[in-house]
Order: structure tokens, then sequence, then C-alpha cells
DNA sequence: GAACTATAGACAGCCAGGCTGTCGTTCGTC
DNA sequence: GACGAACGACAGCCTGGCTGTCTATAGTTC
């Protein structure tokens, strides 16, 4: 019961972290430590595409060099790999490894318990409506990623 | 509509970013153009009571350090004051200032607006039921502060 | 085929908001 | 008076954003 528009901002950044802490908790306990929501995030959009930074950063609304970041960290620690496009030097396509998929995958199965515990407290159908409600709400605004990094950092944690 | 529960919590984060982002923007609009969201809910807190560094950083469950941080910015911006506590010379007592309290009620009525714009897409008691569901959700776990830096940069922007 | 423009990605460096570790000062208690 | 606990400050680290600048390649136009 939020007594305020803040606290309303405050339930749904609320149970944003209680999922992704979660989940972040969870698959590092299976075996992922070093993933972070926002890497979740990126390979999920590698893997459905985004192959090269510049697209990644154009599908994350983030800026080319952010997103080349990401990538590095992802490449280093094997979940994506990169080698340059042999129809054009300037490209770096991107392939997300069996071991990136395996994370997905992992972050996929956590994350749809979660949504099933949330389902049994409020009844399934009511589920159905809350995120029917919050997507009109939300509408077409795009998650963006230029914000603060305690986000993101939850994200990363959590996914 | 959710395909998993990943994408709930790309709702939820939606959601957030959404009034978030909106309010910031809107009271920079007003002229409090160097606020954050993080500023906002550490002035509310100091407000509240937590009028001491170590205090604030066990509100708001962080290290007493990144408190003091935020607070300097707070002190050099002139929405808070501190003066050496005279029956305790360790502490610094703070005190939210009159431009700070000025944030605080602008920052609370912009909140205000957006949540009535929501109740009436979806209809208060809609509304109403939604966030005591998710309060349900969410449980006691309190939101704190040691996310990705995106989320509590977009909060600055928005309260 | 040469010149021009657009695009990919790399490098350097900045910023916010978290964090840890260390330290001197002050308080309160024994 | 001595010792431990708590406060605040300083230095420095990390992540995940950002901008600006650069080179190489591609595509287009003359």
């Amino acid at each position: 019961m939020a007594r305020s528009g803040a606290d309303l901002a405050l339930l749904l950044l609320g149970g944003f972290r209680t999922l992704v802490d979660a989940a972040t908790a969870e698959l590092a306990r299976r075996g992922h430590e070093d993933v972070r929501p926002v890497h979740d995030f990126a390979m999920r959009a590698i893997a459905d595409g985004a192959d090269t930074a510049a697209e990644l950063s154009r599908r994350l609304s983030i800026a080319k060099q952010s997103a080349a970041k990401t990538i590095a960290v992802l490449e280093e620690r094997g979940y994506v790999a990169g080698a340059t496009d042999p129809r054009d030097a300037r490209r770096k396509r991107l392939v997300v490894t069996e071991l990136g998929f395996e994370v997905l995958r992992t972050g996929e199965a956590i994350f749809e318990e979660l949504r099933g515990q949330w389902a049994q407290q409020i009844g399934a159908p009511e589920l159905e409506l809350l995120e029917k409600q919050l997507a009109a709400l939300v509408g077409a605004v795009p998650v963006r990623f230029d914000t603060p990094g305690w986000i993101t950092r939850d994200l990363g944690e959590s996914i």
C-alpha cells in the first residue's frame, strides 16, 4: 500500500530488486558467480541478432563504447566469442558460446521459478493482470541502461 | 504481458524507470537540475531522523563512506547543512535546509501527479490493488542502494 | 579508379555511486 | 587512567555508464 507516488516507484524498484537479487544469488549458487544482470541482457540481445558492438549498443540504447566494454568482459569470461566478419573487415561478429547459452537457460529457469512463486502468492490470473497493467503503464518506453550503477550491478549479480 | 520471469523483472524495472525518469526530468524543468534520486532518498532519511553519516548509512544499508560521499554532495549543493554536535564532538548533526525541503516537496508533488496519471489510465482501485499486491510480493525486503549505478543515476535525475 | 562520406571498433580518460581499509578523535566504561 | 567502541575523514578500488579522438574499411559518387 503505497502512501505516495514515490512509494509506488519504490515498490516497483523493490519488486525488481527482489527478483533480480534472488536470481543472481541462485545463479551464483549454481556455479555462475561472475554473471551480472547486464551480462544476461547483453547475451540475450547478442543471441537475438545484435551480433556486433554497434548493433548491441543500439539495441540496449547505450553508447557504443559501453557496449564494447561489456562485450570485452563477456569475451574474457568465455560467454561470448567474436571473429572478424569475412565479408566486412570492420565488423567483429559475436556469437554466444555454449557456456553463455547455459547461463541464459539457467537464468531463464530461475526467473521462471521465481515468477511461479509470485503466482502462487497472489494467484496466476492476478499476476497476469498485474503484468498486463504494468505493460500498459510502461507503454512503449524501452528499458535503457544509462541508469545508476547500482541497478545494473544487482542485475548482474542476479541473473 | 510478460513472456517469462525475466520479462516480469523488466516490466517492474521499466515501471520504476518510467516514473523516475519523468520525475527527474520534471524536477530539472522546475529548476533543480542537480538532484538525483539518491539525493531525494537520502534527504528524506535525514529529515526523518538519520541525521549523522553513520545513521544514514544504516538507514539506507550502504557503507558509511558511501553515505558520507552523498552527504558531501548534498552539503556542497546546499540541500543539507551540518554542524558538530555540541554534546558529542564525534558526531556531525545534519539538517535539511529550506532548499532541501523545497526539493522534497516538489518531488513529492511530481510523483503524486504521475501516480494520478497512472490511476487515470488503469483506474484508481486497480492501481491500489496493484500496489497492495506488489507490497505483498516485495514483502519485508528493504530497498538497498548497493545496486548498479544506472538505477540510482536515473533515480537522481527523476526525483 | 580516385575521392568523399559513413560506419566499425579501439584507446584514453571522465563521472557517479557503490565498496574496503586505515586512521585520528572522542566518548563511555571499567 | 586505560581501553574499547563509535564517528568521521582520507585514500584508493570497481562497475557501468559517458565523451572524444583515432584508424581501417566499406560504399557511393564522380
